[in-house]
RNA sequence: GGGCCAGUAGCUCAGGUGGUUAGAGCGCACGCCUGAUAAGCGUGAGGUCGGCAGUUCAAGUCUGCCCUGGCCCA
C-alpha cells in the first residue's frame, strides 16, 4: 500500500566515485558491488535527469539512480561512451570486467519519422533476397489457397482506387501464406476492348471505322499492343511500392494466343451446347463513322437540341374510319419502321371524340374525325394542346387494347421482305409495356425495335431475340430504297436520305394523310459524336451474336447464392437483382482489337462451325495460316500472338470434304468482359495446356474488386463458369472430384470507391485528387504560376506563395508553413534554384494555381503562365517554366504502410473511403507511429542492457502481473485477429490491433519503465524481473510484427529483421513474411486479469478526473485516495494494483471502501432491463424502474447489501438476482470525487506542510531540469546548483538537497541567502508563486 | 424512373437477435509530462441517432411513408 512507502533521499556519488550518500536500507547486495558491476556493464549510463518526472521519489528509484550511470544509446554504430576512470571500479568478486557494449545488438531506430525511406530499404531487401519467391518455395507443399487477379488495363495511369484493390488483394494471400498455404499469385493484364481502340484513335487523331480501315487494320492492331503496355512501368512501380506481391513475370495477357485459344474453346463449348445465336442489339450508333459508341463515349457528347414530338393516329384495323390510337413519338423518322404501339397495363384508357371545328391546326381536322384512344389521365392536357374539347365516349382497359391490330403509319413493310419473309402476325398490334408513362405524350407509345433499347426488349420479350425486325434505315443512317414508296404520292425523296433530316417531310406526309393529331417541338439533351460534334447519334439495332445466358439463369442464381459475398447484401441485392433480370449476353462487337469471334460461316450453305483452337483449324486446312507465316517472314517484328487477331484471322478459311462452300469467319470480335471472365482457365491456356494448373486452382478461394465490377468481372466470371463448367463438362475434362458451386470464386470482397475528403469523386479535372505519390513518396504538387495582376485582389508578397485553401488542405499544410518551390523537370526534380517560402491561403484562387512575387519567380526561374484560366488537369501539360512544384520539406510522406493501413482501418472496405493526405496521416499516427515509438524504446534500452533474445526465456506464467496481463492481451489479440481474418473482417482486426498497441504503449511500457531502468545485477546480468520485462516486450513486439505483417509488411519486417534476425533470436525466418502466423496460447490468456487491469485503468481515469476538476495538478502529492467499487467483489483482485493506482494518482495511500462508502457517496439502483427482459419481464419492468427510482439512498444501499450478501432480493414482488440490479453512485457534496459505472474515486484534498513541501520540491526539480535542458547539457553531465528564494525555498532545498542532487545529477546544491551571489548567469523562475533564482553550472 | 447502399458528435466511423446514461478516434478547449521527446499522456465540451407516423412495457435498432447523398441500370 502506498502509505507504507519509505521516502529516502540521498545524493549521487561525487566525481571521485565514492558514495556520497548511501541509501539507508538497500536490498540485493552492497552498494559498492552494485555500483561497480553496473559501471562495468554499461559505463556512464547517465540519465538521472529523467527522474524529475516522478511525483514521489521512491526508495527503489533512488537506489537505481545511485547505482546507475546510464549511457545514452549509441548514435549510428559508434557508442557515445564517456568513460570516467574513477568509475571503473569492480567488485572484488567480479571475475573480469564485462566488455563495454561497443556493438549494440539491435539497430537503432531512426529518430526522425521517414517511413518512405525505411520502406525503400526493406523493399530492396525483399528484391535482393527474393523473399516473395522464397515464400512461395517454402509453402510449395502446403494446401493451395487460390487467388485470382482481376486484370487491369495498363493504358492509363493507376489511381487511388487501384491502390485500394491492390492492398486488399495483397493482405489475404500474405496471411494465408503465413498460415502455411501455398498462394500462387499470377498477375494479369486486360488488353482488349474499345477503350484501347479509343486511346489509339486519339493518338492517331482518327475516328471511326472508315478511318481505321484507311489507316490499316494491321498497323492499328500493332498500335493497340503498344498502347496497352504504355504505363506498364508505372503500374509495376506502384505494385512494388504498395507491396502487392504478385507474379508479374508470368502474368497472363488477354491478347496472347494461348489466352485467345482458351476463350475460343469456351465459346466453342457454348456453340456445341446451342447457347450461341445471332440476333440484334440496339446500340448508340455514329452513322457517319459506321461505329457503335460505348456508353462512356455517348456520355461525352450530349447537347441540348429541339426535336419534334408528335401524336399520330394509328387506325384500328377492324374499324379504320371510326377509331384510332393516338400514338406518341419523338422520332418521326422511325415511324416507317413501326412494329407496335405500347400501352401501360396499369393505366386506364378512354376513347375520346374531339370537335374538329374548334381545333387550332387546320391539318388536324381530318385526324379528329376519328375517335381517338388516349390515356385517361392525359385527356385534359391533350385537349388543351389541340385547342379542342375532348368528349369521353367510352372507357377501355389496357388489357382490352393489348393485341388489337392497327394500320401502320407507313406501309414500307406491308409486302413480304426480299428474302420472302411475310409480315409477322405479331406486328402492328398493341402491346403492353411498363415503361410507358403519362409524363408526356398520349400514354400510347410508338415502338420501333430497331431504334430503341426499350423497344427492342419489348419486341424480344414478345417474340424472341432472333425474330425479324423492321428497319428502314441503313447503317450509314440513310433510308433504304423501299422508302421510295413513301414519297411516291407527295413527290418527296426518302431513299438514301439522312434520317434526321427527314423528320419535317415525314410530318408533312402524315398531315396530308390526315394521320397527324398534334405536333410540337421540345428541347432536350441528345447525344452527338464526341469527336465530331455535328453528327447526332442514333440508336440502331445491329446484328449481334448472343449467348443464351437466360437458359442457365437458375443455375447462375444458385451459383451466386453459394458465394460468400462481402458485404452480404450484394448477393441478393445488386448481383441477385441483376441475375433475376438477366437478359442474353450480347457478345459481339463490330470492332478490330479484341478476341475474334470464332464462328465461321459456310458461304454457300450458311452452316456454322466454331473451332476451339488453331490446331483444330489446321486439321481442317493445314494451309489456313500460310498468309500469316508469309506476313511474319516479311516482318519478323510481328508479335506471334497477332496470328489469332484481325486482320490475319479473317483470312483463315477452310472447306469440308463433301460439302460445298467455303467457311469464312464472321467479322466481329467479342466483348472484352468475356475475355476477363475466362481467366480462371484461360490464364493457363486450358484445355490446350496448363491442365494441372487449372485443376489445382479452380475455383478461387478469394477475389476482390470494386463494386462497379458487379456487372463486370464478377458477373462474367460467374456466368461463364456456370455456362461452361456444368457437371458433364467437368467430368469430360477430368475435373475430379467435380467442383460444386460456388465457382469460379468462393468469397468475393466488393470494394467501395475512393473519394476525396468531402465524399466527392476524385477527379483530375477538378483537382481534388491526391495522387498516390503524395502519400507514398513525397508531399509535392505542381501548380501553375500566376502573377498578382492575373487574379483580382491578390497582392503578391515576397517570400509568400498564395494558393487555394483546398490545396493547402490537400497538402496538409498549415497557414504560414514553410515550403520549397522550384521549377520541376519531367521526373519532378528541380531544374534550377529552389526557394524556401511560406504558404498562405487565398480565397480568390482556384485549385492548382500559385501566386508568386516577381522576385521569387525570378529566383526559381518561373514565369507567369499564359493560360490564365488554367484548369487543374492542364497543369502538368504547361511549359516547364510556367509551373512550379511545391514541396513540404519538413514532413515526409506517410508511406506505403500508412496507405495500406488507411484503407484497412478507416472503414470497412465496402464503404466508400474518403481519402486525403491528412486522413492517412491521422490513422498512421494513431497506430503505426505509436508502435514505432514502442519499438524504438525497446531497442534503445535493450541495447544498453545487452538483452539477448537468444537466451532461453523465463516461464511466462511466472512473470509479474503486468507481464502476464500484456501477454494475455497479446494472445487474445492473436486469437481474435486470426478469426477476423478467416472471416475476411479487416476493419474489426485493425481496431483490435490499435487497441493493443495503445495498451502496450500507454500502459505496459509506461508502467514498466522502472523495470527497464532498474540496475543490472552483479556481473552485469539482468535481474529476473528486468529480464522478464524485456522478454515480455520482445515477445509482444515480435508477435505483433507477425500479426501485422499482412497489414503493414514494411514496418512489420523492419521490426522482425531487427529484433529477430539482427538480434539473432532462435528463428530462421529472415523476413517476417517467411515466418509462421503466431498461434494463440490459451494457457497465457487470463480474462480476469484483463478485466482487473481495465478496472484499474478506469479508476485511474476517475482519479485524474477528480484532480482536474479540483484543479489539483498531478505534481502535487496528496495523502489518500478512496476507491468505492460498483462491484465490490473486485476488491481482492484489485489489491495488488493499489500501489500502481497510488503512483498514477500521486497519492501516498489508497484505500478500498467496501462497507462505509455512504460517507462519501449516495447509492442509486436501477433494474437491468436486459437480464430482466430475457427472463420474460414485461410491463413489470416499468414498475420496477419506478420503485427503484424512488428508493432513498439508504434503501438502495440496503438492497445492494442484501444482494451482495445473499445474491437475491425482492423488489415490488419481483425476485431479483445480483445481475438484475445496476448500481450507480453520486459523490456527496463536499468531496472531490468522480464516478462512473466502475465506481467512485474520492480524493482527500487536504494538504499539510509536508505534502506542500513535497509538491514544492517537485516544482523546483522541474525548473532545474528544464534549465538543464535549455542549457543543452548532455544528460550525463554533472552540475552544480545554487538556489536563492524565500524562506520556503530555503526550507525545502535544505531538507532535500540530497534528492535534488540525485534527481538532477548535481554534485553540489547550495542555498544562497543573497540572490546577488548567484552571478550573472542566474535565471529567475516561479515556483508556486515564489520568485526563485537559480544558477546551474556544469561541474 | 427502377434497384442497391448510406444518413448517429465539427470530421471519420462503431453500435448481434429491441433493454432505458448511444460509444471510439481525430479535431477543438483546458491541462499534464518533459531523456520513447519534431514524442507521450489526461480531462472536458460537443448528439431531438435525416424527417414523420406506427408496433412495443421499452425503438438508433422493427414496420410504413417521405427527404438527402453515392453507385449501378434505364
Amino acid at each position: 500500500m502506498a502509505g507504507g512507502r519509505t521516502v529516502t533521499y540521498w545524493i549521487d556519488e561525487p566525481p571521485d566515485g565514492g558514495p556520497a550518500g548511501a541509501p539507508p536500507h538497500f536490498e540485493g547486495g552492497s552498494h559498492a558491488e552494485l555500483e561497480g558491476s553496473s559501471h562495468a556493464a554499461r559505463l556512464d549510463r547517465g540519465g538521472c535527469a529523467r527522474r524529475a518526472r516522478r511525483r514521489v521519489p521512491r526508495a527503489a528509484r533512488g537506489r537505481a539512480r545511485a547505482a546507475l550511470v546510464r549511457g545514452r544509446a549509441t548514435r549510428g554504430s559508434i557508442p557515445l561512451v564517456r568513460r570516467s576512470p574513477a568509475r571503473l571500479r569492480f567488485g572484488a568478486d567480479d571475475p573480469a570486467p564485462t566488455i563495454p557494449m561497443t556493438t549494440p545488438r539491435f539497430d537503432k531506430v531512426r529518430p526522425e519519422l521517414d517511413f518512405p525511406r525505411d520502406e525503400r530499404e526493406i523493399l530492396s531487401f525483399w528484391k535482393d533476397a527474393r523473399i516473395f519467391d522464397e515464400s512461395l518455395a517454402r509453402t510449395a507443399n502446403g494446401a493451395p489457397f487460390v487467388f485470382y487477379e482481376g486484370p487491369p488495363t495498363a493504358n492509363g495511369l493507376p489511381h487511388n482506387g487501384h491502390v485500394l484493390t491492390r492492398v486488399i488483394k495483397d493482405l489475404f494471400p500474405r496471411y494465408k501464406t503465413m498460415r502455411g498455404y501455398h498462394v500462387a499469385r499470377k498477375a494479369g493484364w486486360d488488353t482488349h476492348g474499345l477503350p484501347v481502340e479509343v486511346e489509339v484513335e486519339k493518338e492517331l487523331r482518327i475516328h471511326g471505322k472508315a478511318a481505321i480501315e484507311e489507316y490499316g487494320v494491321e498497323p492499328f492492331a500493332k498500335k493497340c499492343i503498344e498502347s496497352v503496355f504504355r504505363y506498364t512501368k508505372e503500374w509495376e512501380d506502384l505494385t512494388d511500392r504498395v507491396a502487392f506481391w504478385v507474379d508479374l513475370e508470368s502474368a497472363y495477357v488477354t491478347y496472347h494466343r494461348s489466352y485467345v485459344e482458351s476463350v475460343w474453346w469456351a465459346l466453342s463449348e457454348l456453340f456445341k451446347k446451342g447457347l450461341l445465336y445471332q440476333g440484334h442489339k440496339v446500340v448508340w450508333w455514329w452513322a457517319q463513322g459506321g461505329t457503335a459508341l460505348s456508353s462512356a463515349e455517348v456520355g461525352l457528347g450530349y447537347k441540348d437540341v429541339d426535336d419534334p414530338s408528335v401524336f399520330v393516329a394509328f387506325p384500328f384495323a377492324d374499324e379504320p374510319a371510326k377509331r384510332a390510337l393516338a400514338v406518341w413519338t419523338t422520332t418521326p423518322w422511325t415511324l416507317p419502321s413501326n412494329m407496335y404501339a405500347a400501352v401501360n397495363p396499369k393505366l386506364a384508357y378512354v376513347v375520346v371524340k374531339g370537335d374538329p371545328d374548334k381545333v387550332k391546326a387546320g391539318w388536324a381536322k381530318k385526324a379528329l374525325e376519328r375517335e381517338l384512344v388516349v390515356a385517361e389521365a392525359l385527356v385534359e392536357s391533350i385537349a388543351k394542346k389541340l385547342g379542342t374539347t375532348l368528349t369521353v365516349v367510352e372507357t377501355v382497359a389496357a388489357s382490352a387494347l393489348v393485341g388489337k391490330k392497327y394500320l401502320p403509319p407507313f406501309d414500307v413493310f406491308a409486302e413480304p421482305s426480299p428474302e420472302g419473309e411475310a409480315v409477322p402476325d405479331t406486328a402492328w398490334r398493341v402491346i403492353a409495356a411498363d415503361f410507358v408513362t403519362i409524363d408526356a405524350g398520349t400514354g400510347i407509345v410508338h415502338i420501333a425495335p430497331a431504334f430503341g433499347e426499350d423497344d427492342f426488349q419489348a419486341h424480344r420479350k414478345l417474340v424472341g431475340g432472333e425474330a425479324r425486325i423492321f428497319c428502314a434505315v441503313k447503317p450509314d443512317g440513310t433510308f433504304i430504297d423501299a422508302m421510295a414508296k413513301v414519297g411516291a404520292a407527295s413527290g418527296k425523296t426518302y431513299a438514301g436520305r439522312w434520317v434526321k433530316d427527314a423528320d419535317k417531310d415525314l410530318i408533312e406526309e402524315l398531315k396530308e394523310r390526315g394521320a397527324l393529331v398534334h405536333a410540337e417541338t421540345y428541347r432536350h439533351p441528345y447525344p452527338f459524336c464526341w469527336r465530331s460534334d455535328n453528327d447526332p447519334l442514333i440508336q440502331l439495332a445491329r446484328p449481334a451474336w448472343y449467348i443464351r445466358t437466360t437458359s442457365l439463369k437458375d443455375q447462375a442464381i444458385a451459383n451466386n447464392r453459394a458465394v460468400q459475398w462481402l458485404p452480404e447484401h450484394i448477393k441478393e441485392g445488386r448481383m441477385g437483382d441483376f441475375l433475376a433480370n438477366n437478359v442474353d449476353w450480347a457478345l459481339s462487337r463490330e470492332r478490330y482489337w479484341g478476341t475474334p469471334l470464332n464462328v465461321w460461316v459456310n458461304d454457300v450453305t450458311g452452316k456454322l462451325e466454331a473451332p476451339a483452337s488453331v490446331d483444330e483449324i489446321l486439321a481442317k486446312n493445314p494451309r489456313a495460316f500460310d498468309h500469316w507465316t508469309a506476313a511474319k517472314t516479311q516482318d519478323p517484328s510481328l508479335s506471334d500472338h497477332l496470328m489469332v487477331h484481325k486482320p490475319w484471322i479473317d483470312q483463315v478459311t477452310w472447306q469440308n470434304a463433301g460439302e460445298e462452300g467455303t467457311y469464312r469467319r464472321v467479322p466481329e470480335v467479342i466483348d472484352c468482359w468475356f475475355d476477363s471472365g475466362c481467366m480462371p482457365f484461360a490464364q493457363w491456356g486450358f484445355p490446350h495446356s496448363g491442365t494441372d494448373d487449372f485443376k489445382k486452382s479452380f475455383p478461387a478461394d478469394f477475389i476482390s474488386e470494386a463494386i462497379d465490377q458487379t456487372r463486370g468481372w464478377f458477373y462474367s466470371l460467374l456466368m461463364i463458369s456456370t455456362l461452361v463448367f456444368d457437371e458433364e463438362t467437368q467430368q469430360r475434362y477430368g475435373l475430379s472430384p467435380t467442383r460444386p458451386i460456388p465457382h469460379p470464386y468462393k468469397t468475393c470482397i466488393v470494394l467501395g470507391h475512393v473519394s476525396d475528403k468531402e465524399g466527392k469523386k476524385e477527379s483530375k479535372s477538378k483537382g481534388n485528387y491526391t495522387p498516390p505519390d503524395v502519400i507514398l513518396d513525397e508531399v509535392r504538387m505542381d501548380f501553375a504560376v500566376l502573377d498578382g495582376a492575373d487574379v483580382d485582389g491578390v497582392a503578391p508578397k515576397e517570400g509568400v506563395a498564395f494558393i487555394a485553401r483546398e490545396d493547402m488542405e490537400g497538402l496538409d499544410l498549415q497557414e504560414g508553413a514553410k515550403i520549397r518551390v522550384y521549377v520541376p523537370d519531367a521526373s519532378g526534380r528541380a531544374t534550377g534554384e529552389t526557394r524556401a517560402l511560406t504558404v498562405q491561403p487565398h480565397k480568390k484562387l482556384r485549385r492548382r494555381v500559385v501566386v508568386l512575387h516577381e522576385s521569387d519567380r525570378a529566383a526559381v526561374g518561373a514565369t507567369p503562365t499564359k493560360t490564365k484560366d488554367v484548369k487543374p488537369v492542364e497543369v502538368p501539360r504547361l511549359p516547364n517554366a510556367e509551373r512550379v512544384s511545391i514541396v513540404d520539406p519538413t514532413t515526409p510522406a506517410p508511406g506505403a504502410d500508412a496507405f495500406r493501413w488507411f484503407f484497412y482501418a478507416s472503414n470497412p472496405p465496402w464503404s466508400n473511403t474518403r481519402h486525403s493526405l491528412s486522413n492517412v496521416r491521422a490513422l498512421q499516427k494513431e497506430t503505426l507511429v505509436k508502435l514505432r515509438n514502442v519499438y524504438s524504446f525497446f531497442t534503445i534500452y535493450a541495447n544498453i542492457d545487452g538483452f539477448d533474445p537468444k537466451e532461453p526465456a523465463s516461464d511466462a506464467k511466472k512473470r509479474s502481473e503486468i507481464d502476464r496481463w500484456i501477454l494475455s492481451e497479446l494472445h487474445l489479440l492473436v486469437d481474435a485477429v486470426t478469426k477476423d481474418l478467416d472471416a475476411y473482417d479487416l476493419y474489426t482486426a485493425t481496431g483490435r490491433i490499435t487497441s493493443f498497441v495503445d495498451a502496450l504503449s500507454n500502459w505496459y511500457v509506461r508502467r514498466s519503465r522502472d523495470r527497464f531502468w532498474a540496475p543490472l545485477e552483479a556481473g552485469g546480468k539482468l535481474g529476473a524481473d528486468k529480464r522478464a520485462a524485456y522478454e515480455t516486450l520482445w515477445e509482444s513486439l515480435t508477435t505483433l510484427a507477425r500479426v501485422m505483417a499482412p497489414f503493414t509488411p514494411y514496418l512489420a519486417d523492419s521490426i522482425w529483421r531487427n529484433l529477430v534476425v539482427k538480434g539473432q533470436a532462435n528463428d530462421d525466418a529472415k523476413s517476417v513474411h517467411l515466418a509462421g502466423w503466431p498461434s494463440s496460447d490459451p494457457s497465457l490468456v487470463d480474462a480476469g486479469l484483463s478485466r482487473t487491469i481495465k478496472t484499474v485503468r478506469d479508476l485511474v481515469s476517475l482519479g485524474l478526473q477528480v484532480r482536474t476538476q479540483a484543479k489539483l495538478k498531478v505534481r502535487q502529492p496528496l495523502s489518500v485516495a478512496k476507491l468505492i467499487l460498483a462491484d465490490a467483489t473486485l476488491a481482492d483482485r484489485l489489491a495488488p494494483y493499489l500501489p500502481m493506482v497510488a503512483d498514477e494518482l500521486n497519492v501516498l495511500n489508497v484505500e478500498v471502501l467496501v462497507t462505509d462508502a455512504d460517507q462519501y457517496v449516495t447509492y442509486k439502483v436501477k433494474p437491468n432491463f436486459r437480464t430482466l427482459g430475457q427472463k420474460g419481464m414485461g410491463k413489470q419492468a416499468q414498475d420496477l424502474k419506478k420503485s427503484m427510482g424512488t428508493m432513498s439512498p439508504a434503501e438502495a444501499q440496503a438492497l445492494v447489501a442484501t444482494l451482495l450478501a445473499s445474491g437475491k432480493a425482492t423488489v415490488h414482488d419481483v425476485a431479483l438476482d445480483r445481475e438484475d440490479v445496476e448500481v450507480a453512485f453520486d459523490a456527496k457534496d463536499g468531496y472531490a470525487a468522480a464516478g462512473d459505472r466502475v465506481g467512485v474515486v474520492v480524493l482527500d484534498t487536504r494538504l499539510d506542510d509536508a505534502l506542500r513541501d513535497l509538491g514544492y520540491l517537485r516544482e523546483l526539480l522541474s525548473r532545474i531540469q528544464t534549465a538543464r535542458k535549455e542549457m543543452g547539457l548532455d544528460f550525463v553531465d554533472r552540475i552544480k546548483v545554487a538556489v536563492a528564494g524565500t524562506d520556503r525555498t530555503r526550507r525545502v532545498v535544505t531538507a532535500n538537497h540530497a534528492t535534488i542532487g540525485a534527481e538532477c545529477l548535481a554534485i553540489a546544491v547550495d542555498y544562497a541567502d543573497d540572490p546577488a551571489r548567484l552571478g550573472a548567469e542566474a535565471r529567475d523562475v516561479d515556483v508556486e508563486g515564489d520568485a526563485v533564482r537559480l544558477t546551474i553550472t556544469r561541474a
